[in-house]
DNA sequence: AACATGCGGGACATTTTACGTCCAGCAATT
DNA sequence: AATTGCTGGACGTAAAATGTCCCGCATGTT
């Protein structure tokens, strides 16, 4: 946050936007000498009427000269489009990465943020504020929202706001609890992020990693139960990504099954599973939480990490191909599409 | 028109006011420390619900941390703001300048476009953009908009634009021809003004210069008088600002006349008048357009000129003291200042 | 010469957003 | 305990954005 455009960008955030439309409209008029309103429109993805009232405010900057005939840009129009070229790239350059990684994985959303989360704690933070925005889109009332742990989702929920409470929406932590920190349990997060917006949520308490027969009876539990249908129902749900060995560790697998997965070609933990370069599933276990099918059936998965050393857990669970937006890091994205 | 900023501003041409704006109140918060919104609104002088809209912006962004005892800036928004300092000269530079104008002189309005029109035919268009824009914004239905020639008021008709048609507005020459080009004819612009707003024009049949008894004798054709009576109403005046003697040549006053004015120290030329460095005016003719007493009567007054060797007619026509509102350019706003 | 096409821009109903205004609930201070 | 100043919710209204349709006008085609 030193130049101009990053404070810029932090003061007027819808300035990006409309800078880029505006410059796809002149940019587009400029490849295509004279057009006309309603070509133009199909052409930029604009209905008839917004793009009539960018062009009246582009005329009035003297950009555009437009006759009977058509459209085509000013000589000032022109100037302006010249004198822009060396900037596109720092401009819109994210967008374009933006663009490709969504191409490349099939993902419906993808956002980034500048910087590089090993480097920064300043970008670590801003990853975790776009992961709370892009939540906050995804949002629809009377949506349950189960969320992962970590610090990155500790992060996210810590900057989460919403312009007006819905006290219909629930969240539900997606796994149960890791013996981490506190804050960064999943049940801590889903509290903080109700906390936030005066939704409601549920906890769920019981330990994250269980054997079959515990499972079994943990589940007669009414109380737990009806939090685990709840996870499993949830429309949205939301992760970070890790690397396989270091979650592995934390989770504090018994050294024999750290072995397999190893061997298995571990490579990225998500929502409790561990995956392949491939985007294969490498192990699974029981859990109370939410299972690999929930992830299927639910509506909007949100993946938030960063950092060039998460680029290939990132390119790895994005292969899973269950993830629905993503968002990360300008040294996460570059990397994760090198592994792509 | 090279770097990003200008780039930016032609783009988004909102987005100066808002940076100011939002830059206003995180700067405010700085200094009160923690502040209310009620007291923040008055300071920086919106209503407290608009303030608080900024403000909800401000906080998703998050700059501030709003607690219940009132607001105060986060760790981000204060390393926003130190980061800033550093550019808010190039910001709102001119901001400032127009400030001081304003108050040296009593304006009600000042606009100041960046650049040295004696340097450059650019800073001249945009000059002329500016005072388009302003003109636009001082007119109401109805209004009838007495107009000056000149190479500056033709560049502001030229770029004139309304957006939406007024067929209830007059446009109409603040004084008769006066042999110049017809381009810079008075008459040529109000009628140019009208064409591009739908609006209405009368044309003045007139020489500028008039003996006594032809004044009389002019005065009694119907067709005339009508329309003198039309200008002499006008609502709002627009009018270049020039150098005395070039102005007294163009006009190819007789050479008797001119010593004279010269000898009463003729600094500057506007609707028609000589005035001298106090802004007292050093010579008047029998015009059957705008006399100074209709300028004083109208409403808005708006005075365009640029270049730093205009400077000094501009701080003189100020001094005579009907402006209402001034658009000139960087230079000769400093130069208008140098001679305050 | 008649016609069809695509143009900008006017018009208008409708949706969305911004805004002014008032108030409830809360925390700190008197 | 009362008061003050704070945020944030609520809501009707004003203003802006938007979708939609149409008109007159050039231009190129039949």
């Amino acid at each position: 946050m030193r130049n101009l455009l990053e404070i810029q960008k932090k003061l007027v955030p819808d300035m990006m936007e409309i800078l880029q439309k505006r410059y796809d409209i002149l940019h587009r008029i400029s490849t295509s000498g004279k057009i006309g309103r309603r070509s133009l429109a199909a052409e930029v993805d604009l209905t008839e009427r917004v793009l009539r009232s960018e062009l009246e405010t582009l005329r009035a900057q003297g950009l555009l000269s437009i006759g009977t005939d058509g459209m085509a840009l000013s000589e000032a129009g022109k100037r302006l489009l010249e004198d822009m070229k060396p900037l596109v790239k720092e401009l819109f350059g994210l967008s374009e990465l933006e663009e490709r990684l969504q191409a490349a994985f099939g993902l419906k959303r993808v956002v980034i943020v500048p910087g590089d989360s090993d480097e920064s704690d300043h970008v670590k933070w801003e990853l975790g504020r776009a992961g709370a925005h892009v939540l906050r889109d995804s949002m629809s009332p009377g949506d349950v929202v189960a969320v992962m742990g970590g610090s990155t989702m500790f992060r996210m929920a810590a900057q989460f706001s919403m312009p007006t409470a819905q006290r219909d929406n629930w969240f539900v932590p997606a796994r149960g609890g890791l013996g981490e920190s506190v804050d960064y349990q999943a049940n801590t997060i889903a509290s903080e992020l109700a906390k936030r917006t005066g939704a409601r949520y549920r906890m769920l308490h019981v330990p994250d990693h269980l054997s079959e027969e515990a499972y079994q009876s943990i589940m007669q539990e009414p109380g737990v139960r009806e939090v685990v249908d709840m996870i499993r129902g949830a429309r949205i749900v939301v992760h970070g990504i890790g690397d396989a060995m270091t979650m592995a560790r934390r989770r504090k697998l018994v050294p024999e099954t750290m072995e397999e997965i190893r061997k298995d070609g571990a490579l990225a933990e998500a929502f409790g599973y561990y995956f392949d370069r491939d985007g294969k599933v490498v192990h699974r276990m029981a859990t109370a939480g939410l299972r690999l099918e929930d992830i299927e059936a639910a509506g909007v998965v949100i993946g938030i990490a960063g950092g060039r050393s998460k680029g290939e857990a990132i390119a790895s669970v994005l292969r899973f191909g269950h993830d629905d937006i993503l968002v990360t890091d300008e040294a996460g994205a570059l990397e994760a599409l090198r592994h792509h």
